[in-house]
DNA sequence: TGGTGAATGTTATGACATAACATGTTATTG
DNA sequence: CAATAACATGTTATGTCATAACATTCACCA
């Protein structure tokens, strides 16, 4: 599913830093604006960057947010299917896997004869923080 | 949740029934074009619908494609989560909800204290069809 | 040493979405 | 019947996210 990371290139290690680094998603033209003194010019920079590293495993998209994140697990390379609670008020994103949420989409994907490739499961609302503020 | 839908205006019902008519999912701008010859214009006429519409749980946002779809159980109109089956190569949309998954999100989101206020599950890859083809 | 593939730099462009403001349309209601 | 308020619409400009196309550089190995 996911391509072994051999080492990663100086603007690879840059852009994952950056994330890593990062309270919340960043977006890619974030990212740019933070890695310009480290010469940084373009867009491209960060999205060629970005997609190896999703290659990798090592960050993930959030389709809702147009956003990346740093993966929470970078080590435990092969996790299967990831769900994100995403806190509209800090940013904070919370990454989780549940095998039966994973059996039971696989089993409708299977009676429907359909070949899940990528799924995307994102729950946007309020974190216990920021309700308890 | 959603609310309920007087009826609607003349642009809700262009964007609307446009939706409708189409295979798969639409970008707000394929949507303008189709439209031209209805009097629209500009981005923002579309854009206004749709959000009544969604508003009004007539249609979809898809996340993961920047598009938009018709509902496809617009009576009943209480559905609670929506999971999306996208196939990445005719563009159909099936959608379902799942009783489990939804208890078993909701489960996670009790467990943390993180209160939901909008889910996103969306199935990327081939449909029945097109493996047969 | 030179050739191959990967990574990078750069410019331009395409695709998705909203801000801001003016105008029109349709009830209420005094 | 105004006056008004609430909503829908039209229009221009701008902001945000992502990729095409091409030139150059770098690392590695035949
Ligand atoms: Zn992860
Ligand atoms: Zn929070
Ligand atoms: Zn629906
Ligand atoms: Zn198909």
């Amino acid at each position: 599913m996911t391509t072994a990371s051999p080492e990663l290139t100086r603007n690879q290690s840059l852009v994952l830093e950056t994330l890593a680094k990062a309270e919340g998603p960043l977006s890619a033209y974030t990212i740019l604006d933070k890695l310009r003194d480290d010469g940084f010019r373009a867009p491209l920079q960060v999205y060629r960057a970005l997609d190896k590293l999703l290659g990798f495993g090592l960050i993930h998209r959030l389709e809702s947010l147009n956003a990346f994140v740093a993966c929470a697990h970078p080590h435990c390379h092969a996790h299967g299917l990831i769900a994100f609670a995403i806190c509209e008020k800090c940013g904070q994103v919370d990454e989780f896997s549940d095998e039966v949420v994973q059996k039971r989409l696989a089993g409708w994907a299977e009676d429907h004869r359909f070949k899940a490739e990528k799924t995307t499961i994102e729950i946007r609302g309020r974190c216990a923080n920021c309700l308890a503020a």
